[in-house]
DNA sequence: ATGAGGTATCGGGGATTCCCCGATATTAAA
DNA sequence: TTTAATATCGGGGAATCCCCGATACCTCAT
């Protein structure tokens, strides 16, 4: 560190991203409220976000994660290699733990959802610039550490899960119930309940709809099948 | 519900309804600056936002389509049949024509993008008020006219369901069990497992994943949700 | 080599859900 | 007015979900 001076200063300058250019209004409002804070600039592309920095480098910038062109974890990515002065907060809607761990491995120090409370943006904000992470409260750390330990990056969210947990939720997201499952498998129905109780703590995923719902994203089954 | 009288009126009440905590702090923030606009509640979830509205009907409904429990097209259905004067404006991510069509069938007047301008919610406000649509400029009417015409076929395969068993399919496939659904909607869980037992037939559908599967589909949840 | 940790295999047991049966009230259609 | 469809419930048993704990194996590091 050198000039990172994070100890009290006027007012931090804030960069909004996000490609809904009425949400970065309604951004834009709620900062302009909140003291010593100001909204220096907004973009709604990540190019030209990363223009716009080299221009006049933020102290923050406030991220979607799905902008057109490069999307906000290339950004981030960027950004921590280029300036690393500069603090990430992730704006997201998805709280899976492999959306956290990849904003995170990105280089991003917060991670907010869109439905995050409003104090937790200052809160967010206030971590940030005491040189502190800050994760959204609705977040499991544990899930999300697991996910960073195993330096899952790409679309390798699947990558956590043991070839008998994927093949037990690809048989799951087909359809088939534990006692089809375990016949299939030559094991007992508790074996089977037992895998599937475990691979939905490491995703973080306590029921079966959103099994499927995961294992269609990743491409295990499709809406088909 | 009193007459229409869409002339000269002192403060407009608005509900906000979008599962987007900070979203709609950011519009809350943006419409209390608008002169004549007053935002009267919020909402997170689609029968919470009816609830309110029949407790104190507000003069417009800014509706997000994408809302657990009851999408957003099926709240403007509702409210379309039912309080016919609360004006109903649209705010969505898609600006493909059939997606605006189905909102203008649900009984929307106004459909707006989440990245229009801020200009432009000023201005389908206006609209509104004054009794007239008012689509985003960015969207092409001539094709919504189209789809409008023609009567948009792709939905179809949902529409052999009714509205009770469509909310009913959108609960399950949000992961919610039976004994919260119930509760949501004030019946019994019988009456839930009916609905499910019902549903299951029509569709050919005789597991939850099939359910799933088919519910994503269709458009009636996605993979994040 | 010994112990720690992850994986795969089971069981008990209670709460919940699933899935069959039937019943009633209301409404829309024939 | 009969018929059909819809929405609302209940009984009851099978299957499941979800918590607990246990054992065996394998790897890896102390």
């Amino acid at each position: 560190m050198q000039k990172t001076s994070y100890g009290q200063q006027s007012t931090r300058r804030i960069l909004l991203v996000d490609d809904h250019s009425l949400l970065r209004a309604g951004m834009r409002a709620l900062l302009d409220d909140m003291a010593g804070i100001a909204v220096i600039g907004e973009s709604g592309d990540g190019l030209e976000a990363l223009e716009f920095i080299r221009r006049d480098p933020p102290d923050a910038v406030l991220l979607d994660v799905s902008l057109p062109g490069m999307n906000g974890l290339e950004v981030a990515r960027y950004l921590s290699q280029h300036y690393p002065d500069v603090r990430i907060l992730i704006l997201s809607m998805h709280s899976g733990a492999e959306y956290v761990a990849r904003a995170l491995n990105a280089g991003a120090q917060g991670y907010l959802l869109k439905d995050s409370a409003f104090d937790e943006l200052a809160e967010a904000l206030k971590a940030l610039f005491a040189g502190r992470e800050y994760l959204c409260a609705a977040i499991d750390r544990d899930v999300v550490e697991r996910f960073l330990a195993t330096g899952s990056d790409a679309i390798s969210a699947a990558e956590v899960l043991t070839p008998r947990q994927r093949q037990i939720l690809q048989l799951i997201a087909e359809g088939r119930g534990p006692r089809e499952i375990a016949d299939r498998l030559n094991v007992s129905v508790k074996t089977v309940e037992a895998h599937r109780a475990q691979l939905m703590d490491r995703l973080g995923i306590h029921n079966v709809p959103g099994l499927v719902r995961f294992a269609i994203r990743i491409g295990l089954v499709n809406t088909e099948s």
